[in-house]
DNA sequence: CTGTTAGCGCATTCAT
DNA sequence: ATGAATGCGCTAACAG
């Protein structure tokens, strides 16, 4: 692979104005231009990108950790994040590290180490403190509520959520309410936790701690949740499933089972997948393209923009009502 | 941040030898180690990877290909993709391109930038040839059968499986055989098709060009095929869907309409989703993670082991029968 | 409008 | 075991 220098001697100009067309820059005649065109086509020359990292200090590209790209919530979020990136000519880097603080660590060393320029973290195990410590070395998105720290924020309102969805199940009629989570010390966990504790108690109800159901993530969870309801001595009449797909794992299997949604249990799933829509479950819409979306054009706005404060902001959820309660 | 040079300077030693212990050379008193390690803790320092990149030549990243990051085909690929990455310490670039040949080229410019050292095309629009130029840059991997060619493939024959899915239908007293697919030009679309026409020609069956029903991707779709059946004057008494969501979307909504799946309809899917499981839909596992997998570690293989001969893979596809047939 | 020159930060001969 | 010097390929003052 030739190198500017020799694209230079070939078009008979000096480096400068190879890089000056390289870069689309005025004030090069287009006699010379068309040379060093030529040059480029003649030689097959392709800019070597490392070598424009390392000038710049900057490399056009951003990270994304998440756990496991395979599943709805973080491949929804990565859309959107990849939709932005697209638009604006920029590159993902993407980092599945399965909840490990030693890769997501590795993730952060490489925002100090130049490989990124902006970080975007969709879900983490590691501490905010030790997070922030990063900020210094370029912008750094969560897509979760944090405030108080030198990080952005795009994030859903779980609580509140949580609060419409416990509201609208008591309304209904619905007494016993159990909800399922993924992992139980997450930050969206603990805000509903706490929503699904303060809305029962405001409106008379009990809120059980042995309804608290933990380590559901997918379809399969679903499915095994409704062995679980069943060896209950009190089982509840109605259930808040975060994510949809397990949420559909629990209506299938129940069906299986002779049990009834939402006779013999009201469902209200998360995120609006399609297949929610196609099984009438009741559902909120956490928005999770558009969080992606907006994280990106955070992070990015704080690239160009020479940094800034960080931002944090709230999107509205959107309740959905089906057929499942 | 400070740079190598200050470190050695602060450790009252010279560049290289900060270099050694950066890179864990051997040759290096403890005496002079230990002084490098004090710097570079007390100075904060961290190496500034675009410098190391320039100078090697290499990135240690790979990118990928894929239209959308959104779907349980390319998700599944990815997750496999990015497992062994992790392995191996390295670094992913998601290049999520629609479709679009212009953006395919750019990722293709990327490989020849040096911003990557490899590459795998999980699926594409341009042509092999148009691919091939850029194997001179490094190693390519496509997801799809691929031979006679500077690239490598890792894949699942097409042809055979859907050969067996006909002739199973076949032994099951179906007759009019329908399937649908996403893309009607791409690879594996031809290869189905053919397998179509082969197989029921041998058996002395009628494959149908109205049969063969392009555009099908997701839930949605497979919901929207309830609607295209019953409009046809003439309908097939089977359906190969590829993809286990649009299958699952055709059957939850062929139940609201009253048709039953096997009897109205038998159906068998690909990839064995999750949800195929649930639905209890006879499918063929495309053994889409492997073959993310053995994409990065033929990527990886070539890049490390200095090139050498393009790969062919095949993997061999699973048929699992259920109670969709 | 154009060219000379000085780095960007690091790895690596080649001496010693 | 250590260091001086060279260069990876490019951009951007600066000087004309």
């Amino acid at each position: 692979m030739p190198n500017i220098k020799q694209i230079a001697e070939a078009a008979g100009v000096s480096v400068t104005t190879v890089s000056r067309v390289l870069n689309g820059h005025p004030y090069v005649s287009s006699a010379k231009r068309e040379a060093v065109e030529e040059a480029i086509r003649r030689l097959n020359y392709s800019r070597n990108m490392n070598a424009v990292h390392l000038i710049k200090g900057m490399t056009q590209t951003i990270g994304v950790i998440l756990p496991n790209i395979n599943h709805y919530y973080f491949a929804r979020i990565m859309e959107g994040v990849a939709k932005q990136a697209l638009k604006n000519n920029y590159q993902l880097m993407l980092c599945q590290t399965g909840y490990r603080p030693n890769e997501e660590r590795k993730v952060l060393e490489m925002l100090r180490n130049k490989q990124m320029d902006g970080l975007i973290i969709c879900s983490r195990a590691l501490s905010l403190r030790d997070i922030e410590v990063f900020a210094d070395y370029g912008p750094i998105a969560l897509c979760e509520r944090v405030s108080g720290r030198n990080l952005s924020s795009v994030y859903i309102d779980h609580y509140a959520s949580f609060q419409t969805a416990i509201r609208y199940l008591w309304e209904k009629g619905k007494r016993r309410i159990a909800f399922t989570i993924y992992r139980r010390n997450s930050p969206s966990s603990r805000s509903r936790l706490k929503a699904y504790t303060d809305t029962l108690a405001a409106l008379g109800g009990q809120a059980r701690e042995d309804w608290v159901l933990d380590g559901y993530l997918d379809w399969e969870d679903g499915a095994a949740l409704v062995d679980r309801l069943l060896a209950m001595n009190e089982r509840p009449d109605a259930l808040l499933i975060t994510g949809d797909q397990v949420a559909a794992g629990f209506i299938l299997s129940a069906r299986l089972h002779g049990i009834e949604v939402p006779g013999d249990f009201a469902v209200i799933g998360f995120d609006n997948q399609p297949i929610s829509s196609l099984l009438g479950i009741t559902t909120i819409d956490n928005r999770l393209s558009e969080i992606g979306e907006r994280a990106f054009s955070i992070v990015h706005a704080q690239i160009s923009g020479g940094e800034g404060h960080p931002v944090s902001e709230e999107l509205s959820f959107q309740f959905i009502e089906r057929s499942s309660v």
